[in-house]
RNA sequence: GGGCAGGUUCCAGAGUGGCCAAAUGGGACGGGCUGUAAACCCGUUGCGGAAACGCUUCGGAGGUUCGAAUCCUUCCCUGCCCA
């Protein structure tokens, strides 16, 4: 691809506003511009929708421009209220450290960081140091209270309130543009859509403060078809991290996700080439499972990489088979098919509790794919429980040795898609 | 600081002494239909128990009562109005 990144971001729907579309477009078609990311550090990991950033970095690295990636350290001690209905709960400081070290390291798989290309900071290290009344003085004074007020951003909390902390959120991060100008010579911020009010305030201080020329640029705020939010599901957000969401449930994310919604994500969450996001876009009814599949692999292994996202193919196409149009499996689904249940999500259960039976109940609340032995006993009275794809018609009925295949495994499911191999241990 | 209105199960929102584990709607989950889709139809939706039944829940802590989400005291929190 040799055209200009912005063209390519803008095809893949990457864009949802834009300070000056041509002044972007013609920094981002020639020499190398820093631009920077900010991720408050609210949880340990990052999550599905993080990835929406993420790539665009990508991309803009891919094309030569250098990345600063912030990790906030001093914003999140604050609590941006930017579209929120109610107050983020405040976290400590220690807390706020520790998971900033964490997202720190988990953007360093996709931006590489090397101090000169691609650079992670911390903005604690120039917020925390910062005077109160010099702060309000300097930077302060550029705020105008009743523009602020006026931001849709706000529009929410003013109904259900907000504090002061939060409302000067926005001050901290126009800083922390400026402070990367002035540093770095960063010129273009880019972030969700949410955002858009607290760039632009960055960009109104640079050219206040400095007289310099910053871009914003913002992301939309993906919503799925059926109108949840990007990376999260009932049971919880799709984490980047492995230890919070294996890579088998970051896998079937992706597969499960809504018709409608495939060929957006695969201009969003993988790197191929258009052509092949429009071919595959093109299949039709079952077919587009096909494309499912190659979405999930994709996006897999973008963030767990090549060998863990093959491992969850196979450990899928195990528990689901792969089906191409019209239930025949395709040539290309045929030839890369390996066929595996080794990389399910396992738990050894010890022998002696297998020769003594287990009371399904409990056994499946104790791998996870129930929530309590309650709920167990919903399912099985509604025919949601199985064994081996069997379904379970009795909660006296206990799982035993019997159960074990060739393979020393049996498979637990709870619906038609939540799957847990148990092994004797 | 003063006045008013509130804090209910995932969310919204009823309930104002026993019939309340708590209406209704949304969401979620399970089944059916399908393509590991959508839409639609049916069912479920605090925990333990095979069941009988028991236990924990209605902002926190006390109290009144045979009995409280519902009454009283006090504390915390939120919104609105006044300062």
């Amino acid at each position: 691809m040799s055209g200009n990144v912005y063209d390519e971001l803008k095809e893949r729907g990457f864009l949802a506003q834009v300070s000056d579309e041509e002044a972007v477009r013609e920094m981002l078609g020639g020499e190398p511009v820093t631009f920077y990311v900010g991720f408050d550090s609210t949880a340990v990991s990052l999550h599905a929708g993080s990835l929406v950033p993420i790539m665009a970095m990508v991309h803009l690295r891919r094309a030569g421009h250098r990345a600063i990636a912030v990790v906030g350290g001093g914003t999140t001690l604050v609590g941006d209220p930017s579209g929120k209905t109610e107050m983020r709960q405040m976290l400590d400081e220690a807390t706020i450290r520790a998971q900033g070290q964490a997202i720190h390291f988990q953007l360093a798989r996709y931006l590489h960081f090397d101090g000169k290309s691609a650079i992670a900071v911390d903005n604690a290290d120039w917020l925390l140091p910062l005077n109160y009344i010099a702060f309000l003085r300097d930077i302060g004074r550029h705020f105008s209270v009743n523009r602020m007020l006026a931001a849709e951003a706000y529009k929410l909390r003013l109904e259900k309130g907000l504090s002061f902390i939060e409302f000067n959120y926005q001050l901290l991060q126009a800083y922390d543009y400026l402070t990367l100008f002035r540093q770095f010579g960063c010129t273009l911020q880019m972030g969700g859509d949410d955002q858009w009010g607290n760039i632009l305030a960055g960009v109104d201080l640079i050219r206040r403060v400095e007289g310099g020329a910053a871009q914003a640029l913002t992301f939309p705020l993906l919503t799925t078809a059926s109108g949840a939010k990007m990376g999260k599901t009932a049971q919880g957000a799709i984490w980047l991290d492995a230890s919070l969401c294996n890579s088998y449930d970051f896998y079937q994310y992706w597969v499960n996700c809504d018709d409608r919604d495939v060929g957006r994500f695969l201009r969003i969450f993988t790197l191929l080439p258009l052509d092949e996001i429009r071919r595959l876009e093109g299949l039709k009814d079952s077919g587009i499972n096909e494309a499912k599949r190659v979405l999930a692999f994709e996006a897999t292994k973008i963030t767990h990489g090549e060998k863990a996202a093959e491992e969850a193919r196979a450990a899928s196409a195990a528990a689901f088979g792969i089906r191409g149009a019209g239930g025949i499996p395709s040539e290309e689904a045929l030839g890369q098919a390996t066929v595996s249940k080794a990389h399910l999500p396992t738990t050894a259960v010890p022998r002696a509790r297998l020769e003594a039976g287990i009371p399904p109940a409990e056994l499946f609340t104790e791998v996870g794919l129930t929530p309590s032995r309650r709920e167990a006993k919903r399912l099985v009275e509604q025919g949601g429980l199985y064994i081996n794809d069997e379904r379970l018609d009795s909660a006296e009925r206990l799982i035993g040795l019997k159960d074990l295949g060739p393979d020393g495994g049996l498979l637990l499911k709870a619906g038609k898609k939540k799957v847990h191999r148990v092994v004797a241990g």
